[in-house]
DNA sequence: GCCGTTTTCGGCCCGACTGTTTTCAGTCG
């Protein structure tokens, strides 16, 4: 079991006990042990094999044991015991909003109620009112939520959410009304699947009814799911949930910080708050009466979030950061990174043109980077292999590398890279000879068959394509397709190690459905020294902007300007790539 | 179940909203 695997069955172990109506400590504590275990960047093979699970802080004798069972055995009996004592339809009924594990639990015990279809009946036979703390608008609320659950998704691509959020953001920044606003959560961290929209604004009390009011009339809202004097949720056209919190200005960079989270960075910084004496909440801090703590002088006015960091002897951390992943030791010991930004971009590799499966022309791919004020471009077309995707025979590559070149020679300020996308067989070998390979500036290996393989012959056929002295970089490494396909099984810790031992580099892939390398990796391969590449895959002119994407990433991984070579000079990077490329 | 410069027991973040209540529990973020 990966990880990933293991965190999910202690999450649904947190969430089965809640079910029970055990300790909601015990219950928290897996929850809390899920999330330490998928964003550990260590190996947790390892962990378990030398004994030091424990020494992870939030892993404890029970979890510790729990999960040397699944790494071991791919299975827990505490797991498959406490599975086996409820029914596997009140997990879905969770997912009905409004019902939390105690109404669950309630509904199963009092009504026997199994399953969601089970549900539905009783609402409509209107037995569920007959239930203390429940009643008519129960009933109806679990309907809508029945029917919801059908139409809706709870997990949206950032790039979707980011523009539906900015269309509302639009809206209600230009209101007179409104001082000032921001998209917050999960969206301002730039996760890569997002659950809802959260925005925050400030006005003044009398005036927020009115910005409720144009909020919820917007044009892409299709239903209002709740209003009240500070919050107003709506569903969009989209299918995308999103909530407006209106504030008074004084509390706007607690309630901005508060509501972008994540919740176990808030967690952090509110017990960080009670070692200075103050409690802190979503609009303020407050000075902590009680006589056990230390008490702080006076309460912290801040006018921004900046000031609710510094009053807590950190520095400024960047929203993208904020996953508890230890931005604040970090930012207590002043070594948190100078983050790279968009703007630093000076080019991009890894984009295809219509010699293989692209849709714009190398001149039409060049003229466009020159217009986003780049310095180079990289191309990268497919390899033969790639037969669906019009993979260059080895005559085709010769013709292309030479319209390169002429093109090359026309405009001496702007230098097109020549590259390709070759393709990982499924021995691990590429796709040309290493003749063929010498002749391109930089080597993209990638895999785009074969997806089917077990983890250790996935993970010895990449590091075999890695160990190719002509190979620069790994291209989407995972092969995933967001909140479509997982990516193949791959020990991507192996693979990172391989590339580091090799000095190889590793893409993150920018395209929105792929975001690959995964952020919580990134940070991992820039602890091993790999070199990171941040690339659109474009296969048309307007494929290139999506390295913003890639940049997201990036800075969610903890990278600053010196670890993506895309941020560089020309000259650096002609120096690199032929230093890193064997002829 | 986890943790500890208050350390092996006792506490574990905090507030809004909703629907059910008539003072609050459950849910959500």
């Amino acid at each position: 079991m990966d990880k990933k695997q293991i965190a999910a069955v202690l999450d649904e172990m947190g969430t089965l006990f809640e079910l029970r109506g055990e300790n909601p400590f015990k219950c928290r504590a897996f929850h809390n042990g899920a999330r330490v275990v998928e964003t550990l960047t260590t190996d947790i093979t390892a962990l378990v094999a030398s004994g030091e699970l424990r020494s992870v802080k939030g892993i404890g004798e029970g979890l510790a044991k729990v999960i040397t069972e699944l790494v071991q055995d791919g299975k827990s009996t505490e797991h498959d015991k406490v599975r086996s004592s409820l029914p596997e339809g009140l997990l879905q009924m969770l997912r009905i909003s409004g019902l939390g594990p105690k109404k669950v639990k309630l509904l199963h015990d009092k009504l026997k109620i199994k399953s969601i279809t089970e549900l539905k009946k009783a609402c409509e036979n209107h037995t569920l009112a007959e239930l203390d703390g429940f009643g008519e608008k129960t009933e109806e609320n679990v309907l809508k939520g029945i029917e919801l659950l059908s139409r809706v998704s709870d997990k949206h691509l950032y790039h979707l959410s980011k523009q539906a959020a900015d269309k509302i953001l639009e809206v209600i920044s230009s209101l007179k009304e409104v001082r000032r606003c921001e998209v917050a959560g999960s969206l301002r961290r730039k996760k890569e699947i997002i659950g809802d929209i959260d925005i925050v604004a400030s006005a003044s009390k009398k005036d927020s009814e009115k910005v409720f009011d144009a909020f919820v009339r917007h044009p892409d809202v299709e239903s209002v799911i709740g209003r009240g004097g500070t919050k107003s949720s709506v569903l969009l056209r989209s299918g995308i949930n999103c909530d407006l919190r209106i504030v008074q200005d004084k509390e706007y960079p607690f309630a901005l910080n508060y509501f972008t989270g994540s919740k176990e960075h808030n967690v952090e910084m509110r017990s960080r708050a009670r070692e200075f004496g103050l409690s802190l909440n979503e609009y303020a801090f407050s000075l902590i009466e009680d006589s056990s703590v230390r008490k702080a002088k006076a309460v912290p006015i801040c006018r921004t979030e900046d000031e609710i960091y510094k009053a807590l002897k950190l520095k400024f951390i960047p929203p993208e950061l904020r996953e508890n992943m230890g931005e604040i030791e970090a930012a207590e010991q002043d070594r948190l990174p100078v983050l790279i930004t968009e703007k630093d971009i000076r080019g991009t590799f890894h984009c295809h043109t219509t010699y293989s499966d692209g849709l714009s022309t190398l001149e039409e791919m060049a003229h466009a980077a020159r217009a986003l004020g780049w310095e180079y471009l990289g191309i990268a077309d497919h390899s033969k292999a790639a037969a669906y995707a019009g993979g260059l025979s080895e005559a085709k590559v010769k013709q292309q590398l030479k319209a390169i070149d002429s093109l090359n020679d026309k405009n001496e300020k702007f230098r097109i890279f020549k590259g390709t996308e070759v393709d990982i067989l499924s021995d691990g070998s590429l796709d040309y000879s290493d003749r063929v390979l010498a002749s391109f500036d930089y080597v993209v290996a990638a895999i785009h068959s074969k997806f089917k393989m077990t983890e250790a012959e996935a993970t010895k056929r990449m590091i075999k394509a890695l160990k190719n002295k002509h190979v620069t970089f790994l291209a989407h490494p995972t092969g995933r397709l967001l909140l479509s396909r997982d990516g193949y099984p791959i020990n991507m810790m192996e693979v990172i190690d391989a590339a580091s031992d090799y000095g190889k580099g590793i893409e993150i892939n920018s395209h929105p459905f792929r975001l690959d390398l995964d952020w919580r990796l990134v940070k991992y391969a820039k602890t091993k020294k790999v070199t990171i590449f941040i690339n659109p895959d474009a296969h048309h002119t307007d494929g290139l902007k999506d390295v913003a994407y890639g940049v997201g990433i990036a800075q969610k991984g903890w990278l600053e300007v010196g670890d993506v070579v895309n941020a560089w000079s020309l000259l650096k990077v002609e120096r690199f790539l032929t230093s890193h490329s064997a002829q």
